[in-house]
DNA sequence: ATCCGATGTATCACCCCGATACATCGCCCA
DNA sequence: TGGGCGATGTATCGGGGTGATACATCGGAT
C-alpha cells in the first residue's frame, strides 16, 4: 500500500524521502500516517525491485574529510515503476476498498479508469454497509447490558459508518450522472 | 493500551481469550480491531507481570494419551491487576486522548472519576481541534494544486474531524450540566 | 554571532496484523 | 447413527509498521 502511494506521488515529480513523507501524511493522510521507519526500508525494497532509482546529486562537489557525509537522494520512477503504477491503478484487488487501501486508491482517482472507479466505490460501499449491519445488530443485541458511555461510543461509531455510506452514495450517484468530482458542499 | 482494555473487561468477569477478543472487537472496537497475534502474547506478558492469573479448569479429568491436549484457560484479575486498573483509570496520560487510547478510556468512563473524565474529554477535544486546524490550513494552502478527487477526500476528512469536535462539545456540555450520559439522540 | 526550526537520511526495539494450524463442541438433518 | 459444519478455543510466524532517536545541514530571525 505504501508502495502504491509512493509510486503515485513520484509519478508527478521526483522527490526526496522527506518531501515524500510530508505529502504522504497531508494528502493521503487523515486516515493513515507513515513514519520514516517504514518509508526508507520500503524505498530500498522498491529500488531493489527496480520500480524507482536514486539520484545522488553531486558525487564529490565537497569531499568533506568526515566519512559520515550523507547526501540528499532524489527518488524517481523508472519505466518499470510507471508500468507497475498503471497496473495497480487498473486492478480492483480487495485492498482497494479495505480501510488501509481505499484512501490511497481514491486519492489517485483522477488517473483511474471510470469503470475501475465505480467498482472500487461500490466495493467500498458494500464493505462499509456490512460493517454497519454488524454494528447495528451488535448494538441492539447488547443494548441492555451496556452502560450509557459505552452505548454512546457505539452510537457515535455507528453514526460515523453511516455517514461514510451516505458519502459513498453521493459519489456513486455523481459518477453515474457523469459528474465525477466537485460535489456541491455548502462549506459548513 | 490492549492491556488496559483487557484489565477493564476482566474486571467485570473472568473470561477465555476467545471471548475476550470478541468483546474487544465489538465493544471497544469500531476504532480498533485486535487479533490473536497480539492478544495471546499480551496475556502472557500480563500473567508474567502478575496482573492476571490463568485457570486451567480440570488438570486431568481426561488424560487423553495424545500429548497435544490444549485446555481452555479462564483468565481473571489478581489483586495487583485490580489495583493496576484503578491506577490507569485515575491517570490522565496523553495516551488517554490520542487516537489509539481514547476509545478504550471512554468505554470505561462509567467507572472513571468525573474530574478525570472531564480532563480526558478536554484533552481529546484540544487534540482533535489541533488536527482540524492543521487540515484546514493545509487544504486552503494547496487547494489550487489538487485534483477534485483529492480535494473531495480532504473535505470528507475535514468533515469527519469536525463532526468529532461537535460530538465532544456535546459530551463536555453534558458533563458540566451534570447530565453525564444518555445524550438525547433522535435515533436516525 | 548565534540559536532554532525545517530539511534530510537512517536505524532499532517493540508491537501488531493476517494467515494459518490444530482441536473440541453442539447442533441439525439425513 | 453418523456425519458435516460452524462456533469455540489456543497458539505461532513472517512481514511490516510505529515512535523515538541520532546525526547533519541550512536559512533566517533575534
Amino acid at each position: 500500500m505504501l508502495q502504491f502511494a509512493i509510486l503515485g506521488l513520484l509519478h508527478e515529480t521526483p522527490m526526496h524521502g522527506y518531501e515524500l513523507r510530508k505529502r504522504l501524511n497531508s494528502q493521503l493522510g487523515m486516515f493513515r500516517a507513515f513514519s520514516y521507519g517504514s518509508l526508507y526500508p520500503t524505498l530500498r525494497r522498491m529500488r531493489d525491485a527496480g520500480w524507482i532509482s536514486e539520484d545522488a546529486p553531486d558525487p564529490a562537489v565537497e569531499p568533506k574529510p568526515l566519512a559520515s557525509r550523507r547526501g540528499k537522494i532524489a527518488y524517481k520512477l523508472t519505466a518499470e515503476g510507471k508500468e507497475r503504477f498503471q497496473t495497480l491503478l487498473a486492478e480492483v484487488h480487495p485492498d482497494a476498498y479495505e480501510d488501509e487501501g481505499f484512501g490511497v486508491h481514491f486519492a489517485f482517482f483522477a488517473q483511474t479508469d471510470a469503470s475501475v472507479r465505480m467498482r472500487i466505490l461500490e466495493g467500498r460501499r458494500r464493505r462499509v454497509e456490512e460493517r454497519r449491519e454488524g454494528l447495528r445488530s451488535a448494538l441492539s443485541r447488547t443494548r441492555e447490558r451496556l452502560d450509557n458511555y459505552t452505548l454512546e461510543l457505539q452510537r457515535h461509531g455507528l453514526d460515523s459508518v453511516d455517514r461514510e455510506v451516505r458519502w459513498l452514495n453521493e459519489l456513486i450517484a455523481n459518477e453515474r450522472a457523469g459528474t465525477p468530482p466537485t460535489v456541491t458542499h455548502p462549506e459548513q
